[in-house]
DNA sequence: GCGTCCAGGTCTACC
DNA sequence: GGTAGACCTGGACGC
């Protein structure tokens, strides 16, 4: 793997819980373990492909503790994940070599699927800053803490036992309040289990087909987070990755998503990574946009 | 300072 | 199955 790829695949590394720090070159995120202790990590790496992560508790940490860091730590890099398939098919297309040189194609994720699916939310129908506005206020309003400073990604059942005003007003959410509730409200009550779906034998089309039945993910959402799930079947359209593709395939002139389908095809289970990795490329030649 | 537009879309009603 | 219209918010932009 390749630390920073990872760190910086999409925008997660700059959403609360998730810290980058550019100076000392680490992510920080809070974690909470399974027993409830709130765990603040730093990870850094030497040379891109070895980890430190450094831990702070208010109590030692068992083993098991911290054996149940690294867990989640791997868990979010996407450490565990064989790649080796998806790599010898980018060798075969000259202008994907770069992929595997760089070892890109991991993408970072939340420690649990509920954080991710309600991120995504976050991000539909608004600009960046507004994502960060709401997901700050979430994490900041109902996280815990253990030093008063860093708050962890709120519990399902916290953002349920929360009012439909609150998180329209408070948290700024809008419209979407009403959608983030009643998935919160549905996970925190056992009705459906979200966080099994990263280890589901369930073929990708039925993945897909369960989270459209959530209210507020949309075409869109639905194929990123799969693609958090570990499955790339979709190409997660949205304006500012369409924008991207008309510029670099059509000099800015629009076409249609089925046109822009029909080029990845080809790439079978893995077309939705390959789009992505291409669409972000200059990320990492030039400046990052978030 | 104010109005308009739109951003990393989705849902519902209607045809 | 396809599509118009409504929906929160904040920042950019034109005037």
């Amino acid at each position: 793997f390749n630390f920073w790829r990872i760190v910086y695949s999409h925008g997660w590394c700059v959403l609360l819980p998730f810290r980058v720090d550019k100076d000392k070159m680490g992510l920080s995120r809070v974690i909470r373990l399974n027993n409830g202790t709130i765990v603040d990590c730093k990870i850094t790496s030497d040379k891109n492909t070895r980890l430190n992560i450094c831990a702070r508790s208010t109590k030692e940490l068992s083993k098991n503790q911290i054996s149940e860091i690294k867990d989640q730590i791997g868990n979010c890099l996407r450490l565990r994940e064989n790649f080796s398939d998806f790599y010898n098919i980018v060798n075969t297309t000259p202008k994907y070599r770069w992929i595997s040189k760089a070892k890109s194609g991991r993408l970072l994720r939340a420690p649990s699927v509920f954080e991710d699916i309600i991120k995504m939310i976050c991000t539909t129908n608004c600009s960046w800053a507004l994502t960060e506005i709401m997901v700050e206020n979430l994490v900041g309003d109902l996280g815990e803490t253990f030093d008063g400073n860093y708050r962890s990604f709120p519990l399902p059942e916290k953002i349920a036992g929360k009012s439909e005003k609150f998180l329209r007003k408070r948290v700024r959410a809008g419209y979407r309040a009403p959608f983030i509730l009643e998935f919160a409200d549905k996970v925190a009550s056992g009705k459906i289990d979200v966080e099994s779906w990263r280890s589901s034998d369930l073929p990708t089309e039925e993945l897909y087909r369960q989270l459209r039945s959530i209210k507020g993910v949309g075409n869109y959402a639905a194929g990123n987070i799969l693609k958090l799930l570990g499955r790339y079947d979709y190409l997660g359209l949205d304006s500012w990755v369409r924008s991207r593709y008309y510029e670099l395939y059509h000099n800015g002139r629009q076409v249609s998503d089925k046109t822009i389908e029909r080029r990845y095809a080809q790439y079978g289970k893995w077309r939705g990574l390959i789009f992505w990795l291409e669409m972000t490329k200059h990320w990492f030649e030039h400046k990052f946009p978030f």
